[in-house]
DNA sequence: CTGTTTTATTTTACGACGCAAAATAAATTT
DNA sequence: AAATTTATTTTGCGTCGTAAAATAAAACAG
């Protein structure tokens, strides 16, 4: 479905005043690139929203004194849910600036049907609204990453963990439950909406983000809206084969995948191996690499090479989709900065050798921190976007 | 720059129409999900302008007859131009449907400057349409597909063989000399053009072309738009790494590029290197390919194992970008159907084994035969996707 | 203090587009 | 010949975005 000249308009106005604010109409209308009277005519509806709001300036000068537009971000609030490396449900309620007003961890212990994990949802959201200040009734929308396929069009589920079968509507479900309008999407789109919004790629019309982190994701915006594929999938990395014979294997029934290497999962999971322990259970991971940064810090050359291909492998592959794709910018997200002291050399030195040298270019692509609230900022950012009813 | 609805709905009808041609105007309206008003007054204009003819049929039944659409072949003429492998300039006149009306080659005897190689261009052009039965004014456009890095919005080149440089107003210069529209793209855009509107690509929203012939080179509809990237990198294939270490070299100045194996050339290339030969001039390497193709026949191993590799290697490259972006089609298209002989079964073993089980899915890539005039096929394709000032 | 100038925003008038419903057209069936 | 059926066109309407004109709100000049 294609967004009308309508929405669009709409919402390159919201984005640009997004990245802008304050911004007059006048100002609006040059970055645009639309008419005065158009500017003012969807502003009007803004505001009537309660989406923007108008602030009165000292005058700068001669003339009729512009009127700075502001998002009042107030005018919505939205409540993010995701579930935690550490099996929780975390919601989390933002403001239309992405800002987290309130935040609330539930327990998840869910039977693993997705009937039960959509309730579950349900119910940690209810609690987090009910914990917080914000009155029920100006939570304008749920929004939910979930690590899985999903067709974030119309709130189904493909595929999670073990489930498989036909599309599973948990939008839906959640907003049965709770009567509040609910999307859900991929975990990393929803950092990639978060970034586009409120980060790094304001105003970059294509780019990519990555999530390396427990796993590895990756979501791209092209031409100014992200990139949903057939399946949810349109900028994959993790199944790359980087290892092209004898590599390790993968969750997908493959050998040699990105993902095998360049993940903490990979890193620890690699180094149990060589240390001939069982992998650990998921919860257990991040203590465990808080234990191979200590070794790595203290010098441990096996630590150190482990991390450091990891970092390689993902530095080629992502020299491979710039040779490829040409994105304007590269965020690599990460919630353990630690990772990236190790990563980063050998991350940039594959890139640069791999990338074509018309597109070498310092600072196409950064590594950023990011924490669990990115997921609520997401939610936040998706509810922006979809206003005019597009995805 | 976006496509306006406007622009958008007259597509879709000259798309559906050219995909289900004959076609009524209600079955217009069912296929592209317009009111039928509004197809009455689309067609009414792409009659006016002499594209498409009305059909009278003899009555099918119970109510009004409908009255067929066709596309008129002789509503326009084009001419699409291109330079092929031995260095000459064909210059070919194809109809609205993408047939070819007449064909004229010149040889290119360039200084190698674009201002030159854009005059020698206008002149073969001429000279096909001297030589043709249409007479010039029924040429409503040309189309120039050129090996180089261009942008086909304002038809500029930015980078070809030895020229590099402030983007040459390539189109602008040959347009002025013959007075008739011109443009230019890449010719693997062009490829897919043809595909997307006469092709295989018909009715598939999105899909990749792969050129495996003396070069390699890729170009991908997503949404049933050509993507065309910051430098018209979209979809480049050829500079995927993957030889990690010790690969050969590249023109690129790097190591290990997929082009360095799987293509005519390279094929050339390394078969010369193991004889101990110089490289062949381009013009030279059909001919020397065609010779290893009989060592292949004749079961000489080391060609066999080369090609081999050669197509292993982009099974395996294919895999990666079909992980990462799940296009609904891959079509290879090559000028040498004995390439594909030895190729294709190390290639769809390679493809298989790389590919998420998720995503496989037999006859998602086909090899596809074609020919230099697929290009003026382009051509023809890029006069109907621009008839309404997009790109 | 009043008129002029400057800049910002809104209003007005208009044209383009697409839709729903109604009208018309052109056949077959009764 | 009238009714029915299906296809297409016409009509009337609402929405949108624009250019130009009007209005608003300030500073400035005298």
């Amino acid at each position: 479905m294609r967004m009308s000249d309508h929405a669009f308009n709409r919402l390159s106005v919201l984005k640009k005043l997004r990245a802008a604010e304050p911004v007059s109409r006048t100002a609006l209308a040059r970055l645009t690139g639309l008419n005065g009277a158009t500017i003012t005519s969807i502003v009007r509806d803004l505001v009537a929203r309660g989406l923007i709001v108008e602030e009165q300036l000292a005058s700068p000068g001669r003339g009729r004194p512009r009127i700075n537009l502001r998002i009042n971000p107030e005018g919505a609030f939205v409540v993010g849910a995701t579930m935690t490396d550490d099996g929780d449900l975390l919601a989390e309620i933002a403001d239309l600036r992405g800002h987290i007003v309130s935040s609330h961890r539930d327990e998840l212990n869910s039977n693993g049907t997705l009937t039960d994990l959509a309730q579950k949802f349900a119910e940690a959201i209810a609690n987090a609204i009910a914990a917080s200040p914000i009155p029920a009734d100006r939570v304008a929308q749920i929004g939910i990453g979930l690590p899985a396929i999903v067709d974030s069009r119309n709130g189904t589920v493909e595929h999670l963990q073990t489930f498989t079968g036909a599309p599973f509507p948990f939008a839906l479900t959640v907003e049965r439950e709770l009567g509040i309008p609910t999307r859900v999407d991929n975990s990393i789109n929803l950092l990639a909406r978060a970034e586009h919004w409120f980060g790094e790629g304001t105003g970059v019309a294509d780019f990519m983000v990555v999530l390396l982190d427990l796993g590895l994701g990756a979501a791209r915006y092209h031409e100014g809206q992200l990139l949903l594929g057939s399946h949810g999938i349109a900028a994959e990395l993790g199944h790359t084969k980087i290892v092209p014979e004898g590599g390790r294997p993968c969750g997908c029934g493959a050998h040699g995948c990105l993902q095998a290497y360049s993940s903490i999962s990979a890193i620890v999971y690699q180094a149990a191996e060589i240390a001939g322990e069982a992998r650990p259970g998921i919860p257990a991971i991040r203590n465990r690499f808080a234990a191979l940064i200590d070794r790595a810090r203290s010098g441990d050359r096996e630590v150190v090479d482990l991390i450091a291909r990891g970092g390689r492998y993902l530095g080629r592959a992502l020299a491979n989709h710039i040779n490829m794709r040409a994105p304007e910018r590269v965020i690599v997200l990460t919630k353990s900065p630690d990772l990236v002291d190790f990563v980063s050399g050998p991350f940039f030195e594959a890139l640069h050798r791999d990338t074509l040298p018309l597109l070498r270019d310092l600072g196409r692509v950064t590594f950023k921190e990011t924490d669990d609230s990115a997921f609520a900022r997401g939610a936040a950012a998706m509810v922006l976007e979809q206003l005019y009813g597009s995805w």
